[in-house]
DNA sequence: CGTGTGACGCGAG
DNA sequence: CCTCGCGCCACAC
């Protein structure tokens, strides 16, 4: 697993774990909450890489369109999200504007 | 040490 | 609406 900064790392967990039910966030609001808003594409490879016990379903991009590297695919994502409440539409696509948290 | 790539973002054209 | 280019960083080759 790729090696990224322990503070910046244990930030995203943090940010991530706080993330409630029936609301998702942006790559760049994680990565700029955690410090580090031109890490965006790093935050991807600690959801990739990181703890499975993390709701990383809640994390979309800008354009509100769920990550594609998903294990299961975007399919078991949308699932997912749906069964928390998240609608999701049939491009993949979750209404951000309402749906977007922050602390 | 140069180049390409990535679960990304944003501005410019 | 689209593509293109640049931004920053970490890693593989």
């Amino acid at each position: 697993m790729p090696r990224v900064d322990n503070e910046f790392k244990n930030k995203v967990y943090k940010v991530v774990s706080q993330i409630p039910q029936g609301r998702v966030m942006t790559y760049g609001q994680i990565a700029a909450l955690c410090g580090a808003a031109w890490a965006a594409w790093e935050v991807g490879q600690i959801a990739h890489f990181g703890p499975e016990y993390l709701p990383w379903q809640r994390v979309v991009n800008k354009k509100g369109y769920l990550a594609n590297g998903f294990p299961g695919g975007k399919e078991h994502h949308k699932i997912l999200l749906e069964t928390e409440g998240i609608v999701v539409n049939e491009e993949y696509q979750v209404n951000i504007k309402e749906l977007i948290w922050q602390p």
